[in-house]
RNA sequence: GGCCUCAUCGUCUAACGGUUAGGACACCGGGUUUUCAUCCCGGCAAUCGGAGUUCGAUUCUCCGUGAGGUCACCA
C-alpha cells in the first residue's frame, strides 16, 4: 500500500515571501493536490535573531492570496499541532537528549572564535573544515549551556532524487553538525528531519541550495533510525538579469507586491510554475486546476530559470484577457482613478469592458480609463505630435472637427448609430480614417491611446462628448 | 580550494539516438477603417567547446569551459 502523499512549505518568518521561495511551495502543493494528498505549513522560527515582525503573517497572507491553502498547520492545526516550531522545543530537545544518551551526541567545547579560526585555516589551506578532524576526544558533560553535536559516520551516500535524479556525494560532505544550540534551540538541520518525520511527510521539496546538505540528513536518520522521505530538489529562480539566485538581496520583490499591484493571482501561479516546469505541450496558459491536473515532479526542470518580468505581464494579461466581466469587474474595484467613485456600476462596468483587452495589471487602469471619468485638460501635443495631424492647419482641423460636431449631434450616440455616421463622414469630407478619427477621438479623450472610437463615444454619451469636441474647437481659434 | 548541480534562440522552454531543432515572451515588419491593445500573418534568433560510442548525437560517455550552490550555534 502506498504511503499517502504529504508535503510541506516550511519557511523561516524572515521577512516578505518572494517568488523563488513561493515557487518551490507551489510544487509541493501542486504535487499534493495532484496526488489527493495533503500539503502543511510549517514555521521555522527557530532563529530569534532572524525573525522579523510579522514574518508569519506575511506568510500565511501571501498563501492565501494565492489560494496555495494548507491542509495542516498554523490557524488551522491538525493532529501534529502545533506547527510553529518555537512552541515544540521540547520535541527536538527530547531527541537530541536521545541521541545524547546513546552516545550519538556530544557537547561541543569550542568557542565560536575558536571554530571560526580553524575553519579559516582550512580555507587558507583550501581545503574543506570538517569539524571531525577536530572532534574532542573527552567531551564534557551536555548540560544544554552548549552546543550539541550529532556524530556522524564517515561514509559515502547516494539516492535518487524525484528531480535532480541519481545524486552521489562522498565522505566529505558529511561531518558533524549542531543539532542543539546553546540557546536551546535546534538547528533547521536537525529540526526539520524531526518534524518531517512526525508529521508523515513523503515527499520533501526543498530549494537547490539544500542539495549539499543532503548527505547529512540522511546521516542523521539513520542515526535517529528513521526511514528517510523522498527528497526533491527544485531549481533555482535566478534573478532578472541572471547570474545569481533571486533573493530579497537583489530586489526580489514580495509576492504581496504583485499582489497589489493589481496581479492575478492565478496569473502569478501560472508564472511561477512555469519556471521550470511544462506539460511537454505547447500550451502555456494553465488554469489552477489544470495544473493540478498535469502537475508532476518527472517534468521539472534541473536547471535555474529567470525571473522574466515581461512575461509575467503578457501572462496577466492573457489571464485578465480569459476572465468573465463580472469576475474581472468586481477584482478591480480597489483600482479605479478618484474620479471614477461619481460613476454608478453599470457605467463602470461598460469602461471596464472597453479596456479588458488591454489591461496588463489592475495599476494601469486610471491610466487607461480616467478619461471616461473626468475632462483632461487640452494636451496640444497630441496634434502637434501626431504623424499626420501635424501637417495641417489648425484652421483645416478645425474645419473637419466642427463638421464632425455637425454629425454627432444628430446621433442617438448608440455605437451602430455612431459607426454608421463616422464612415459617412469619412466619404462627405474625404478624409483618410487615420487623420478624421485621430482627430474626433483626440478631442474627446485628450488621450494618447483609447479604445474603438464608437465604442468609446458612446460610453462617454453625447453631452460629454460634444462639449469636449467644443473644447477643442475653442483651442483652435487661437 | 574540496564537493555537488546545471548548460538548446536575448528570456521561458519542446524534441523514444533519425525533425528544415518546434512553441511562447521580447523585438522588428504587415494586416484587422485612427491611437494603444487584442487577434491574424511573417521575420530575426539557439543545441558552450573538444574528443569518443554509433550508420546517425541536442540526446549516451569522457575531458575541458562557463554559471550556480555548499563547506554557520542561518534557514
Amino acid at each position: 500500500m502506498p504511503k499517502p502523499i504529504r508535503t510541506r512549505f516550511a519557511p523561516s518568518p524572515t521577512g516578505a515571501l518572494h517568488c523563488g521561495t513561493v515557487r518551490t511551495a507551489l510544487f509541493a502543493w501542486l504535487l499534493a493536490r495532484h496526488s489527493d494528498g495533503q500539503f502543511l505549513l510549517r514555521i521555522e522560527d527557530t532563529d530569534q535573531k532572524r525573525e522579523v515582525e510579522g514574518g508569519t503573517e506575511n506568510i500565511k497572507e501571501t498563501l492565501r492570496w494565492l489560494g496555495l491553502e494548507w491542509d495542516e498547520g498554523p490557524d488551522v492545526g491538525g493532529p501534529h499541532d502545533p506547527y510553529i516550531q518555537s512552541q515544540r522545543l521540547d520535541i527536538y530537545k527530547h531527541h537530541a537528549q536521545q541521541l545524547y544518551d546513546k552516545g550519538l551526541a556530544y557537547a561541543d567545547p569550542y568557542s565560536v572564535e575558536e571554530l571560526e579560526a580553524l575553519r579559516k585555516q582550512a580555507m587558507a589551506a583550501k581545503r574543506p573544515f570538517l569539524y571531525r578532524d577536530h572532534r574532542p576526544e573527552n567531551p564534557p558533560a551536555w548540560d544544554g549551556s552548549q552546543p550539541l553535536r550529532i556524530k556522524l559516520d564517515t561514509k559515502s551516500y547516494n539516492w535518487n532524487d524525484a528531480i535532480m535524479g541519481t545524486i552521489e556525494m562522498g565522505p566529505e560532505m558529511v561531518d558533524d553538525y549542531i543539532i542543539m544550540k546553546a540557546d536551546g534551540f535546534p538547528t533547521y538541520n536537525f529540526c526539520h528531519i524531526i518534524d518531517d518525520h512526525l508529521m508523515g511527510i513523503s515527499h520533501v521539496l526543498r530549494s537547490q541550495e539544500f542539495i549539499a546538505s543532503i548527505p547529512k540528513f540522511l546521516a542523521t536518520h539513520e542515526a535517529l533510525g528513521w526511514e528517510t522521505p523522498i527528497n526533491a530538489i527544485a531549481p533555482p529562480v535566478l534573478g532578472e538579469t541572471g547570474g545569481t539566485k533571486l533573493s530579497k538581496r537583489l530586489g526580489a520583490k514580495p509576492v504581496l507586491w504583485y499582489r497589489d499591484q493589481g496581479y492575478l493571482p492565478e496569473a502569478l501561479i501560472n508564472f511561477m510554475v512555469s519556471l521550470g516546469w511544462n506539460d511537454g505541450t505547447e500550451q502555456e496558459i494553465f488554469t489552477v486546476e489544470e495544473l493540478i491536473e498535469k502537475f508532476s515532479l518527472d517534468r521539472v526542470q534541473r536547471s535555474g530559470a529567470r525571473f522574466d518580468e515581461q512575461r509575467l505581464v503578457w501572462m496577466n494579461g492573457a489571464h485578465i484577457r480569459a476572465l468573465d466581466l463580472d469576475d474581472l469587474y468586481s477584482r478591480v474595484q480597489s483600482y479605479w482613478p478618484e474620479s471614477a467613485s461619481a460613476f454608478d456600476d453599470d457605467y463602470k462596468r461598460q469602461v471596464l469592458s472597453l479596456v479588458q483587452e488591454r489591461l496588463k495589471f489592475f495599476a494601469e487602469l486610471p491610466d487607461l480609463t480616467s478619461f471616461f471619468y473626468e475632462d483632461l485638460p487640452l494636451n496640444p501635443e497630441l496634434i502637434s505630435g501626431h504623424k499626420q495631424l501635424k501637417k495641417l492647419e489648425h484652421a483645416e482641423l478645425r474645419g473637419l472637427l466642427e463638421q464632425g460636431r455637425e454629425r454627432l449631434m444628430e446621433s442617438d450616440f448608440s455605437i451602430q448609430d455612431l459607426t454608421e455616421r463616422l464612415n459617412n463622414l469619412l466619404e462627405t469630407t474625404g478624409q483618410k480614417p487615420a487623420i478624421l478619427f485621430s482627430l474626433i477621438r483626440i478631442a474627446t479623450t485628450q488621450a494618447p491611446a483609447s479604445p474603438g472610437l464608437a465604442e468609446t463615444l458612446s460610453v462617454l454619451g453625447k453631452e460629454r462628448s460634444l462639449s469636449r469636441i467644443e473644447s477643442q474647437l475653442d483651442a483652435f481659434e487661437t
